[in-house]
DNA sequence: TCATATAGGGCTAAATTTATCCGTATTGAT
DNA sequence: ATCAATACGGATAAATTTAGCCCTATATGA
């Protein structure tokens, strides 16, 4: 597992935050598994353009950070279900918030997003 | 100035919004131009972590996507000010919000990223 | 016997982001 | 003449994050 090799220091509660949710993929699964799509192959589905191999990963610091919980169950062939801890939960009107508000302005950020990926040809 | 190889598809709202907001210092940059450090040596005092550089190169990604606005002032030494957009001011409730949720949470959060922190070593 | 379903992780490469270093510019004060 | 204040950005290095490739494991059913 990499390890950071410069030093982090958390002055305020946006910095803590900014950790624990700073990964291309994390906010989608918390939101996913909020939604019900709890198992490893589900959230993929979800996600097709992340590979398998990096929604691991992003689970496990998840799980690491204490936003979700894992569940092995001792079956064959596997099983495994997530499921957001009680602090996790407390994420989601936040991200729903966020989501609400991309929604909402999704005609414009699209025209944005375009034009600045446009000019970097 | 860098531009991307991967292409990037945008699904819903939440992609959207991270895709703008996506980068270490942009929320916190957000945060303390609405608070009124809106000259870039102020917002450096304010967030001495990060080189003028990078707050430079974020900020200019922030400008484009019109979360902020740039006034420079043809004087010498040079002036400048950033203040956000109208779009920009939009996403402070949601910042405000998480700041909130992060100082609420502090001490846990910070519990567990000396734990996750330790791990790594 | 082989594919299928299901989930995991090591290792390496590539992409992306952030940091460092250094040079530019000008006025006024020492 | 030099330095401080103020701000910008190119080029390159380092750090970090994400992606790709490949191997493991086991019961069931064709």
């Amino acid at each position: 597992m990499y390890h950071k090799k410069r030093a982090q220091t958390y002055d305020c509660g946006l910095d803590l935050v900014g950790e624990i949710l700073y990964g291309k993929w994390k906010i989608r699964l918390l939101y996913f598994i909020n939604e019900g799509h709890i198992r490893p192959g589900q959230l993929q589905k979800k996600i097709p353009e992340a590979t398998r191999r990096v929604l691991n990963v992003q689970l496990n610091e998840l799980e690491n950070h204490e936003l979700i919980l894992k569940t092995i169950f001792p079956v064959l062939p596997p099983k495994v279900e997530y499921r957001l801890t009680e602090l996790g939960q407390t994420l989601i009107p936040l991200i729903l918030s966020i989501g609400l508000w991309g929604d909402k302005h999704e005609e414009r950020l699209r025209e944005i997003l375009k034009k600045t990926n446009e000019q970097r040809q």
